[in-house]
DNA sequence: GACATGACATAAC
DNA sequence: CGTTATGCCATGT
């Protein structure tokens, strides 16, 4: 009942995301079971335990970084991103190669 | 309770 | 690539 499940629901979700790839807000609302709830993920996300999380493989629908340009946050996520070999371009991924397809990982577009 | 804000999305122009 | 509009909803004032 309580958000705590939605909470728990979309942490989920973000946790199972693999390395080196990215998921949209959007998209982890809807594995979540939560969907039209992008901005819930954006909320959990933000009260989230970050140490655990994965919390860098979630950026927009539209492939960018939603963190504020040139914030510590938007660094640190632009880093650890890198350092899975997700090319970062202007605050941008490729979300035809690096995003998350569930159930698969992308074999033709590697 | 009303109002404002924001790590969002989608559609339409 | 832009802007506007609408939907969404937890949080904080």
């Amino acid at each position: 009942m309580p958000i705590n499940a939605s909470y728990q629901a979309i942490w989920n979700v973000v946790s199972s995301i693999p390395r080196g790839r990215v998921a949209s807000y959007g998209q982890v609302a809807r594995l979540a079971g939560l969907p039209g709830r992008a901005r819930l993920v954006g909320t959990a996300l933000g009260e989230a335990p970050s140490r655990q999380l994965p919390w860098h493989r979630v950026i927009n629908a539209q492939g960018r970084i939603a963190l504020p340009p040139n914030s510590p946050g938007f660094r640190e996520q632009r880093k650890r991103l890198r350092e899975e070999g997700v090319m970062v371009v202007k605050g941008r991924v490729d979300l035809r190669q690096y995003g998350w397809k569930t159930g698969s990982d992308s074999p033709l577009l590697d």
